[in-house]
DNA sequence: CGGATTACTCTGCCTGTCAAAGTAATTTTA
DNA sequence: TAAAATTACTTTGACAGGCAGAGTAATCCG
C-alpha cells in the first residue's frame, strides 16, 4: 500500500476518470481502484464519499439513484461537461508535476 | 505554479535530496527549488521551516549554526544516515506512485 | 539614514484524509 | 429460517501538512 499523501491531490482526477468511462457508484469505484492497482492503493470509504461531496458541490459530478442489486440502494455518479474539462486540465497538470518531482528524484543511483 | 497538494508528501524527499548534495540552509533551499523548477514550484517559507522541524525531530536531518554573510545567521542542515535511507526509500516509492497515477491518467487523448 | 534583501520563527487557519461507528438491504449459509 | 456475510452509503470528529501573515534581526547599498 502506498501512502495516501502520495495520491493526495490526484484523487479527484482518479475518480473523475473512472466515472468518465461510465456512470459508476461508490462501492464499485472503490473496488475498481483496488483491482486496477493490484491492491497497491485502496481508497478509504470515508475519503471516497468526501470526494463525491466535493466534486458534486463543484458541479464536476451529478448523481442519481440507481437500482438495488444486493445491499443498499446505489447512488450513481455521472460526469458533467465541467468535470470533463477539469479532468483534462488535471491530466496536463499531472504531466508537469511528474517532471518537477523527477527533477529531484533522479540521478541518485 | 503547480498546486502544492501535488507536491505534498514529496516535500520531505525533495528537501532531503538537496541537502544530500551538500549542507544547505533554508533560504538557499527555497531559492534552489524555485530555480530548478523554473518557478513552476516555490516552497513557502512557513512550509519549509515546518519541514525542517519535522525532519530534525525524526532524526533525518541535523543542524548547526553557520556564518552570517548578509542578513540573519544561517542555520545549516546536514543529512543523517537515517535520512539517506529514508530518501532512498522515498525514491522507490515515487516510482511506484508514478505508475499507479499513470494508470488513471493515461489513455484519455 | 532608510529601504531592499537575506534569513529565520511563530501562530492560527484551511483542506484533505481517515478511523470509527452507524444504518439498511440483500444474499449466503448453516 | 435465523444468523452471518456482503453490499452500499452516511456522519462525526480528529489529525497532519501546507500556508498566510506577522514579527524579529542583521546586512548591504545608495
Amino acid at each position: 500500500m502506498i501512502r495516501s499523501d502520495f495520491i493526495r491531490g490526484h484523487l479527484d482526477a482518479i475518480i473523475l476518470r473512472l466515472i468518465l468511462e461510465k456512470d459508476r457508484y461508490g462501492y464499485e469505484i472503490s473496488k475498481e481502484i483496488s483491482s486496477r492497482t493490484n491492491d497497491r492503493y485502496q481508497i478509504k470509504e470515508a475519503t471516497l464519499y468526501a470526494v463525491f461531496q466535493r466534486l458534486e458541490k463543484k458541479e464536476l459530478l451529478e448523481s442519481y439513484l440507481g437500482g438495488i442489486s444486493k445491499g443498499g440502494k446505489r447512488k450513481y455518479y455521472t460526469i458533467t461537461t465541467l468535470g470533463k474539462a477539469y479532468l483534462k486540465e488535471s491530466v496536463a497538470e499531472w504531466k508537469v508535476t511528474k517532471n518537477i518531482i523527477d527533477l529531484f528524484m533522479e540521478g541518485l543511483d
